[in-house]
DNA sequence: GGCTATTCTTGGACTCAGCCCAGTATTACA
DNA sequence: TGTAATACTGGGCTGAGTCCAAGAATAGCC
């Protein structure tokens, strides 16, 4: 399995040092038949939070029409992240700090921020009768999937003993969605 | 000079096509010297845009106490883009559909979303009294650069005709300050 | 059983970004 | 004018990602 050949090799020399050649070596596989399963070397750090997205984009659309918009991604979100226990973490929230590599990982987590973002634009647009690009539309579900990012960092970085994900993640949604001015009061 | 070289050749040849020894070439320079003024090629297509975080890393300390944390964050991102013109427009954002290159420059465009966060959440921090990984001020940070990111991206789409940034971003700010619960109404 | 089509895997070769280093030119400054 | 700092250069190297064409395995069908 390349995953836990990776995983394996990630905290033996960090993710950096560690090389497709090695991982695809350990799992008893050629180098190309890596680049059939992952398209690229960090996807291997975003397996679960890949598929939580890829729920996501299912989720959303069964939405009743009356349930309001926001709500409606508030409870998708939660449905999905609910059942993520404490040991399926993406390999590069636990290890991050471990494998030295925050710079590295940090702009392939920034691509699922921004897949999310799609995911969520789409839903919106689609809800309220607006385009993709509409400045609301993108301001909010960048927004919100900013939010959503910090839950998973937050409790990622809590570590043994944090609370549920969806704990995080409903206290970022109440955050954003009663507006930041009233969040931010010092 | 690098950078005219450089939107030459994205213009005729497309970013991904063009190579940074092409570039080196054009500008009469080799390339080792490129890297002495740009850490990665995708620099290029964000100066105008990293300028503007640095700046709001400048302006943002400025803030007097008086003043509510987000007016502070929302007053200094207005001062920076305020002089921001039609001429001033990062290249990515300028040429992206131009140059079929979406994936590969949102990727670099996420690094300053992210920055611009580090930046907010140090100021958010600081005035909150919070550490920089707490949960509000990452939800906070992440949300607010999240719209920033959205009044460029439209701003820029919207092509000749637009009007100034600074609308755009008063806008988006009003998204995420009053809440998205009352901003979204279908 | 055998035959075929499709999918999986592989080796090999290639481009290019990014990094490092050591030597040389250029500029600045005394 | 001499010296020190800075800018530039050539060369060489690693490793990600891509492409292609050939080989292995497998599933389906008769």
């Amino acid at each position: 399995m390349l995953e836990d050949a990776a995983a394996e090799l990630f905290v033996e020399n960090t993710y950096a040092l560690t090389t497709i050649e090695q991982i695809a070596q350990r799992a008893g596989v050629s180098r190309n038949t890596f680049f059939n399963y992952f398209a690229a070397k960090s996807d291997l750090l975003w397996v679960e939070l890949d598929a939580a997205i890829d729920r996501l984009a299912v989720e959303l659309p069964k939405a009743p029409d009356e349930l309001p918009v926001l709500a409606a991604v508030r409870e998708a979100t939660l449905r999905v992240v609910r059942d993520i226990g404490v040991d399926r973490v993406p390999l590069a929230l636990t290890q991050d700090d471990v494998m030295g590599t925050r710079e590295e990982t940090r702009n392939s987590g920034l691509a699922r921020l921004a897949r999310r973002s799609d995911v969520i634009a789409d839903f919106l647009a689609r809800r309220l009768g607006r385009r993709t690009d509409d400045l609301l539309v993108l301001s909010a579900s960048n927004a919100l999937s900013g939010a959503i990012s910090a839950a998973w960092a937050v409790w990622a970085r809590d570590g043994i003993g944090r609370r549920p994900l969806v704990d995080y993640m409903s206290q970022s949604f109440a955050i954003v969605s009663s507006g930041l001015e009233s969040a931010l009061v010092e």
